[in-house]
DNA sequence: GTTGCCGGGGG
DNA sequence: CCCCCGGCAAC
């Protein structure tokens, strides 16, 4: 496709050359000769080269889009059959429930196809898929087999329009499709009674509650040192303790059974917490990030939030610390007066403080900081502008195979640093 | 207008 | 990772 337009594109230039010049063929190989119209070639070309690409993108996209059009489609219908079907297969040969299906229609009808289609496809498919489909399949115990996570994602939705499954929960369903959005297939909601019960998760406390009350009493009490107003909460205690899930017969078991605490958001959660909303308003996102967060890490409020590390092409100016801010470590230039935007930016954090939370026993800012702090992120403290000349301008446009990487990736420059 | 470069996207 | 670019703010 492109190597027709190709041709075309140096024909076009060469031309213009030779209509500038010559009308001989041969004649541009003497022209090449030539000093000065050698670099000035060369240097056209180079400057060319943007707007050529952009004329060959453009033409590209045409040819692409006319062309591209129909084996697209072909295949995802084929795919999607593939799915209907497999998913019918491990529908009907998984549902020994009770409530029986009637046999599907389409399976019949289409199994040859699938067999053609792709010998192995039919059957090991339905391993791979069925792990994902056993959640909707009526039956109710954990499939061992996984899925994997990125296929799942794609056959995922394909296969769950056209095919919507008659399943008497479907408010589940929505719930658990926004889910999926996010990662891979969280642990279902066991039918069977679980247990929800509250961890505190202070360090070298490990007291498990029945009652969210319980616990936020107990943190608030315990470890807040907040004896006196106990009706005061603010949902600071909310950061301090985790729903656990347990099974009615297995005994509580604190990290395996920790990991499914994740999307207490669409689960049974809210209602369990008699919180009171004024406080919750400005921390959902926060919370929900906290659940995220692995519980060993949770679990000690003490933990500094790490220095996030910046792109590697500036290096490391912005996390210096404001003393020993006199020398980039790349070396190739020192900064004197880079003292103001570190500050700033590791100021912040006020760090020192929510290093000994527990001591004082107070209840420090120190969660909301830390999980505050990922959003301020975005308030960009954008570099000051080095004043000194950088590859652009020292090599100039023409000579861009002369500027530093970072330069050239429009990126902080790393050459002349200042 | 020009220049430096951050944030984000595509491969 | 590498490479590129839109867009923004500082010149």
């Amino acid at each position: 496709m492109t190597f027709t337009f190709q041709p075309e594109d140096l024909k076009r230039d060469s031309s213009k050359k030779m209509s500038h010049q010559h009308l001989f063929p041969l004649a541009m190989e003497e022209d090449v000769k030539t000093a000065d119209t050698k670099k000035a070639n060369r240097a056209l070309d180079h400057e060319k080269e943007n707007t050529r690409s952009i004329c060959l993108l453009e033409q590209k996209r045409k040819v692409v889009s006319s062309n591209i059009d129909v084996p697209p489609a072909r295949k995802s219908s084929e795919e999607l059959d593939m799915d209907k079907v497999t998913a019918a297969m491990v529908l009907t040969s998984l549902s020994t429930s009770p409530l029986v299906r009637s046999p599907p229609v389409r399976p019949n009808g289409t199994e040859g196809l699938s067999g053609s289609w792709k010998e192995g496809g039919g059957v090991p498919s339905s391993s791979s898929s069925s792990g994902y489909w056993s959640w909707s399949a009526p039956s109710d115990q954990s499939n061992p087999s996984t899925p994997s996570p990125p296929l799942s994602a794609d056959s995922f939705k394909p296969v769950r329009s056209p095919a919507p499954q008659p399943q008497p929960d479907d408010g589940i369903d929505e719930a658990e499709a926004s889910n999926l959005l996010f990662d891979e297939p969280i642990p279902r909601k066991r039918k069977n009674s679980m247990k929800v019960m509250f961890k505190c998760l202070w360090k070298n406390c490990g007291k498990v509650l029945s009652t969210a009350a319980g616990i936020q009493k107990h943190i608030r009490t315990i470890h807040l040192g907040r004896v006196g107003d106990s009706d005061y909460s603010d949902g600071e205690e909310d950061f301090y303790y985790t729903e656990i899930k347990l099974n009615t017969d297995s005994v509580a078991d604190g990290l395996s059974s920790l990991a499914p605490v994740s999307p207490s958001q669409s689960l049974a959660s809210p209602p369990t917490f008699p919180i009171p909303d004024s406080s919750r308003t400005e921390t959902p996102c926060a919370k929900t990030e906290t659940k995220l967060m692995t519980p060993l890490s949770r679990s000690a409020p003490t933990t500094l939030y790490l220095v996030h590390t910046d792109h590697a092409y500036q290096a490391t100016p912005p996390v210096t610390i404001p003393g020993s801010a006199k020398f980039t470590p790349n070396g190739s230039s020192f900064s004197i007066s880079w003292q103001s935007p570190p500050v700033t930016f590791t100021g912040i954090p006020v760090s020192p403080t929510h290093n000994h939370p527990v001591g004082t026993g107070e209840q420090r800012q120190h969660t909301h900081t830390v999980l505050s702090s990922p959003p301020r992120g975005t308030v960009s403290l954008r570099k000051p502008r080095g004043e000194g000349k950088k590859c652009r301008k020292v090599y100039g446009m023409e000579n861009r195979d002369l500027w530093c990487t970072a330069c050239r990736w429009k990126k902080a420059c790393q050459r002349f640093t200042d």
